[in-house]
DNA sequence: ATCCAGACTTTGATTAATCAAAATAATAAT
DNA sequence: ATTATTATTTTGATTAATCAAAGTCTGGAT
């Protein structure tokens, strides 16, 4: 069994493999992602990959091998859905399931773990928009579009929130940004670092590029 | 932060307490209960003394002060509500639940542990019959009366189960013995230890001394 | 009173995960 | 090409939890 340990550095090297497009993760990124100094994580990957779930290659970098690929989806799969069932089963803020989530991902059975998904009807979306893994750890990770760089004036429906802070998701929560939304950008100023956006009839929301960038969008 | 195992010693100490009614624990007994080698056990009960969660002296044994008993309650009342919401909410066997919920009680914030109060409506036990502490950290304890010494021939209701064996409680199950279930003690045969229960108009289930011991009833 | 058996404690090692700080390699700047 | 900067790796220590095995009580049995 994979300690919570391993499973957190599994999941932060597919996050970061995901963020960076499939090249090799430097230490440096790996160890900040943890919070742990550099020495811990060369340390740590060492060891994953004595256990056959990382490539790693001294002052190159570390790769999920498939094995360790398949594991950080399982858990994944755990954190996603758990997520989801905080907001949908408990009530839970969005805002705060992400931190709950990280704690019960390492104690949840695949028994318990599959009634939750019955009972919330094999969802394929977290309550980010973050695309669950099957059970047999395959993902859809579709194109990504975002805020800050859509068609302007069409109509755009918001799939997905890339930040799991709670300062802000209450942001994007007020403003009713949220997954499932219709929205449309209106003007888009890259020199001023704006975008402006219009939600359902009520007027612009403006928000800065960067947390353009990280609400996606799907054209309707 | 309580570590997970701190609070399994805690909540074994308490059930160990409850079970030998107010001595003092015996060493051997917690390492048992455990499953550690008795060394392990002095030296983690040493720590815990130095954290002011238990008295120790040594050779003579281990009880818990009023904080480490706050504590334990409280792990419990986390065990047992995790418990009846795998019951009630995810459709788990009651055979099931005690393994799981021994994972999840050290993962569940007090945020998570209200919300699943409050859906299962601040129940006061959970599906074995043991009391839930409240959060505050109060349990009522009631007097014991069990298939075993309870009177014969008048009709008892059964409220309580007191072993999480899966094969035990599933036996238990099969013979329509779950607490709530109305049942009436047929004969007792202290000699050959054996009891014959009449469980509604169905014929008589028999069952040792021992069994009968662990099933608690309530005169109706 | 002495001895013995069983319960308990000590001691010394081990493993996983971590940090601090020193050493090394690679990259960028002059 | 040499130097300076920065990233990475090493080394040595630390903490929590554990085990194995050796040592020490203590309460009966003789």
């Amino acid at each position: 069994m994979a300690s919570s340990t391993v499973e957190n550095y599994l999941k932060q090297l597919y996050l970061e493999q995901r963020a960076e497009d499939g090249q090799m993760i430097a230490m440096g990124r790996i160890a900040a992602a943890m919070g742990v100094v550099p020495g811990t994580a060369t340390s740590m990957v060492k060891a994953l990959c004595d256990s056959g779930l990382v490539e790693y290659e001294p002052r190159a970098g570390v790769r999920l091998t498939t094995k360790g690929e398949t594991l950080a989806l399982h858990v994944l799969r755990r954190h996603r859905l758990v997520e989801l069932f905080l907001v949908k089963v408990l009530g839970l803020d969005w805002s705060d399931v992400h931190a709950e989530a990280d704690a019960l991902e390492h104690a949840i059975s695949d028994n318990v773990l599959e009634r939750i998904d019955d009972l919330l009807g094999h969802p394929t979306v977290d309550p980010h928009g973050d695309p669950i893994p099957t059970r047999k750890g395959h993902v859809h990770e579709p194109r990504r579009m975002s805020l800050a760089d859509c068609e302007i004036g069409v109509a755009q429906k918001i799939t997905r929130v890339l930040d799991q802070e709670p300062e802000f998701l209450r942001f994007v929560g007020r403003q009713g940004l949220m997954p499932g939304t219709t929205v449309t950008v209106e003007k888009r100023d890259v020199a001023a670092e704006a975008v402006v956006v219009r939600v359902s009839k009520r007027d612009g929301v403006s928000l800065g590029l960067a947390a353009a960038t990280k609400i996606l969008v799907e054209t309707r």
